[in-house]
Formats: C-alpha cells, sequence, structure tokens
DNA sequence: AATAAAATTTAGACTTGCCTAAATTTTTTG
DNA sequence: CAAAAAATTTAGGCAAGTCTAAATTTTATT
C-alpha cells in the first residue's frame, strides 16, 4: 500500500508533467508540495526503488506506467468527491478543493465506483476538470487557453486550470463562469489583456493572468 | 490540530469508558488498538500532556471534558459517513465500519453539518448506535442486552454492540435484523442460550455471546 | 573555457508513533 | 504478609517524512 505523503507526490509530478514538457524537477516539485528540495529528493529515491517513476540523479524525474495509473487513480477520485461535494452537498465550487484533497486518500475502490455510480458517472468535476476512467486514463478535451485564442472568436469557458479559492472567486466577481459563453474582441498589445463580450452590450477587459487560466472551446 | 493517531485513542477511550465502570486501563487500550502496552504508555503521556486525559501512571485513564467533546465528534463523523454508505451508496451494513473508520478522520466541520442535513439529521446509524449531537452529546437510549431480557418478554432488535463483519453476517444468517421483534421463550440453565421465537412457528437458539451484543428495548 | 550561480544531492538531525527488553509498581496468591 | 505474577512504565531503537547545512553536479556567464 502507499502513503498519503507517495499519493500526493505521484498526483504532483502528474500534474507538473502535463504543464511542462519534460521532465519534472526536484524545485518545482518543492514549491508545489511546499517542502525543501532535499526532502523531495528523499522521496523520489523512495519512489523510484518501488519501480512508480523514472529517475535520474540531478536530472529530473518522470512517471512509470505504474505510476501514471495510480496517479491517475488518485484524481479520479479527487473529481468524483468534488461532484459530491458541489451536487449533493451544495459546496461552492471555489470551497471544494482542501476537502477533496483529504477525501481521494480513502482507499476502498468499491467507494469510488459506487460514488461515480452514484453521481451518474460525470465526465467532469465542478472544475471542468476531465474525470479520469476505472481502467486509468485520462479523456482528452480539445480546450485551449482562452490567451491563446485569436481576436473575434466566439468561445464558451469549459474548465480552469487553477483551483485556488482566490481565483475562483474572482471570477464570478468579474462575472464568468463555466459554460459561459463570449467573444473575444480584442487584444490589448501593452499588458496582453483580453477585451471580452459577454452580455450584447458590456464588455470586461480580463488579465492575461486570468486568460491563461482559463480553458474555452 | 490532531493527529489520526490521537483520534484513534480518544474513540477507543471513549468506547471502552463506557463499557467498563472506573478508569480505562493500559492493557485493555493496547488490545483494542492493536499495539503494545508500551505504545500506548506514550501515547498517554502525550494526550495527557493535551489535557485530553486524565492521567495516573499505574492507575488508569479517563476523558476530560474536552477529551470526550473531541471523542464525541469523531464518532458523530463515523456514524454519519456509516449513514451515508449504507443509505445513499447502498452498502450492506456490515461492509461500512472500515471505510467510515477512515471518512471519520475528514477534518471539515462544515462536511459533516452539510451531510448531516443532506441525510435528513439522522438519529441512529445503521447498526442502531446513536448520532452524537453536534454539540458533543450522546443521546442516551434505554435499550438493554438481549442477555439481560427475563424470559418470556417479547421485545424488539435496536441496535448491536458489535459490528464486526463476521457478527453482522452471522445475524442475517440466523435471521435476525435491526427492527426486528422476537419473544425470548427460555434460557438454556447449560449453556445460557437463549430460544427465541421470530416467526409464529419457527424458534430458534441464540447463544449468549450473540445475545451479549444485541441490544433490545 | 573557466568560473560563478543555480539546482540538486548527501549528511546528520528531529518528531511521531511504534517496537523490544528491562525495570518498576500493583495485584494476586500461597 | 511476603513472594510470585501481572500490569505498567522506562530506556533505547527504528522507519517515515521532514529539516538545515554542506557537498556536488549542472547551467549560465564572462
Amino acid at each position: 500500500m502507499h502513503s498519503f505523503t507517495e499519493e500526493n507526490y505521484l498526483k504532483t509530478i502528474y500534474a507538473l508533467a502535463i504543464r511542462q514538457e519534460g521532465e519534472v524537477t526536484t524545485n518545482a516539485l518543492a514549491e508545489m508540495t511546499a517542502t525543501k528540495a532535499a526532502s523531495v529528493t528523499d522521496m523520489l529515491r523512495k519512489l523510484a526503488d518501488k519501480q512508480l517513476i523514472h529517475y535520474r540523479k540531478y536530472q529530473g524525474v518522470r512517471l512509470t506506467e505504474e505510476g501514471e495509473r495510480l496517479a491517475l487513480k488518485i484524481i479520479r477520485r479527487h473529481r468524483l468527491w468534488e461532484v459530491f461535494l458541489v451536487k449533493k452537498l451544495g459546496f461552492g465550487w471555489d470551497e471544494v478543493h482542501d476537502i477533496a484533497e483529504e477525501l481521494e486518500h480513502i482507499r476502498s475502490d468499491e467507494l469510488v465506483e459506487r460514488l461515480d455510480q452514484y453521481l451518474g458517472h460525470p465526465q467532469f468535476d465542478p472544475h471542468g476538470d476531465p474525470i479520469p476512467t476505472p481502467t486509468g486514463t485520462m479523456p482528452s478535451t480539445g480546450y485551449q487557453k482562452l490567451s491563446e485564442v485569436a481576436a473575434g472568436k466566439e468561445v464558451c469557458i469549459m474548465g480552469v486550470m487553477e483551483h485556488s479559492p482566490e481565483f475562483l472567486q474572482h471570477l464570478a466577481r468579474i462575472g464568468l463562469t463555466l459554460g459561459c459563453s463570449l467573444t473575444l474582441r480584442e487584444i490589448n498589445a501593452f499588458d496582453k489583456s483580453l477585451l471580452v463580450q459577454i452580455q450584447p452590450e458590456s464588455a470586461l477587459f480580463v488579465s492575461h493572468d486570468v486568460a491563461k487560466n482559463l480553458l474555452v472551446a
């Protein structure tokens, strides 16, 4: 069996790997897990011993097939619990991350599959992230970041790349929600902020930092 | 904050205290927690430092008010999750103990209160145990053990004192369920087994060990 | 290319919760 | 009531996961 800590490292390696080409670095992991690089090195040696990662000293790290399977299992649990918290218990999408972070480590496969069924086999979590399959594959979505969309296009907000309450509450304040469709009017040359139109007559500027974290289709 | 281990000790001390008059012993705790007495002593010193128990060396232990409040909080969580697992996810009452044992440590008070509301503020868990109040008091039931009932009485099964799958599955096999009413025909002088009648024409013998663990009203 | 800077790893230590073996206290018994 | 037995505690150690400080390797700079 694997410890909570090991599970969290695998999940974090997975998350970093899909956002960066190449191997995941010790420092990046230290920052994400809020520990020191020396502690990360210790854990990497341990995960490598268990064949969950490929690890070359000083070179970085990547998941083995088994490691990825496990990471996706944790992510599946996390996202299903988030659906439960929002759909069944009425939490806001900005409130569920930390609780799901704990629930994802409950070790019963049957629990997860019953939960999935109870929730009606959802495809996406409350942030629009796809839910991995029971067999450990991540459904791919064709979403792109709003920051990469060309001016003039009309798109629909399908997900977010950042789950912090601060970001999600900011979205609510400026009136953006999942499923909301908008037209990208122009891209500001100075700070790369985007003028987007939601309602026929009200447009607003969205910062590049926000646009980078919005997924649209 | 308190560790999972500390929470488990508090819960175990509470459970032992209500089943035995006087203070809880180190050995009893070692047996319940499947550890060695020396390890228990270490933890008792730690819990005493945190003012969660009254501890006199060699004399045994009892919860402080704060310790009892915490123990009841854990038990409340455990029992609410059991209700969720049985009522919402369709688990059998003999399957939920170990999963609830993990879920009870999820640290969000709001989660517990939302779960309680979602479940309709249940008064009892699937084993008939009363669910402590949010403020930390244990509702009292007037139940007595079937082994203490006089011959001739008609009673209704309201709860069990033992939650192991083995015991619960045995109950199912001999045809006893929660809510089931029965008449105590006679008490065998040799082995204290009980002849109980459920259906008008079928009676069965129930061992003293089983009767000790059945709560009736 | 040599050196400075940055990233990473190693070494040694701390905490939690557990262990075994030995010492101590309490309880039981002859 | 004293000796034996049982229960409990103390002492010393171990594994997991973390840390700081020092050493090493890689990368960047002049």
